[in-house]
DNA sequence: ACCTTAACTTAGCATTGGCTAAACTCTTGT
DNA sequence: ACAAGAGTTTAGCCAATGCTAAGTTAAGGT
């Protein structure tokens, strides 16, 4: 359910008042689309984070258990339960009561999307020089707002170190 | 209110099952840190931005209003409204009603800090070839995951460049 | 085989950050 | 001077993501 605001300025009419020069209306649709990608992001994020979780687990310990994932996630088993049900509406998981869960064909393609991703902005900070204590934690962070071009120069970026 | 998860692993404690190694259980705790640090970023992550805004516009436009504010977030004007309280609590921006935003010390503080931070992280993201465009939206997501540390790095790097 | 315990689920609550609709205030133009 | 319109606020709604407490299930050790 995506909220849309009406106040998104129409590309063709002017929409400009008396005191707004076309510059600065400019630069707020500009600007108020940047932060929009920023919401729109942090919908998807915490969905790619569960799933890429999973992903490990069940190739580290061949299954993945709610428990587990709470741990990891830092977060309480209820947290996990309630996510894993937006998740399996969603189509990325599926689970019975009780029993380990599991990655649909989609799940598994967000994962290995997040890992991809993940990998590289990892790689890239630490060829940045960063230490591999904060380059794990801010790839974490950083690599769910990378566009894909960003994504393309980090991973050149890599490459030539190399 | 911080809710704190009771699944933080004590620092002391073995807190070891029998079926997890002593290294799994290293790697739950790195990972559980991560994503709570991403979690707590997001918590300041939008007061940032609506004050870096106001400062923007106080210094555009000489007063910041609420209806501003609304367009270049790409939100409802009673979502400012509603924020605006918020940040009135945690003292960083007064307001009579029906009058210009204000921002105290620490707002401008917070915003002068945001300003750098962004534009570090945006410099950094045309240094490395990424486009103006991109660049610009790019770095309004990572700007707020980034580390000192890596901050600095990013700094290094447009200089060297340079 | 069963009993204990760990894992899981359910229920109910809080907070954050969105929204619309309707009411109110301020400013500006005539 | 005041009416209209732009800007602001209030009220009430929703969804997401967290929590605790209490109940339920499943699995492993004796």
């Amino acid at each position: 359910m995506l909220y849309v605001a009406n106040h998104s300025i129409p590309a063709n009419e002017p929409y400009r008042s008396s005191k707004m020069s076309q510059n600065a209306s400019k630069k707020a649709k500009l600007q108020s689309q940047a932060f929009k990608r920023t919401r729109a992001d942090h919908q998807s994020e915490l969905a790619e984070d569960y799933v890429e979780l999973i992903a490990d687990l069940i190739d580290e310990k061949s299954e993945a258990r709610g428990n587990d994932v709470a741990i990891r996630m830092g977060v309480a088993n209820a947290t996990v339960v309630k996510m894993l049900k937006r998740l399996m509406e969603r189509g990325l998981v599926t689970q019975e009561p009780y029993r380990e869960i599991m990655l649909t064909g989609d799940g598994w393609a967000m994962a290995e999307n997040g890992r991809k991703r993940h990998t590289i902005v990892e790689n890239f900070l630490l060829a940045l020089g960063v230490s591999r204590e904060v380059a794990r934690i801010d790839s974490e962070g950083i690599e769910h707002h990378v566009s894909n071009e960003t994504l393309k120069a980090m991973a050149k970026f890599v490459t030539r170190q190399n």
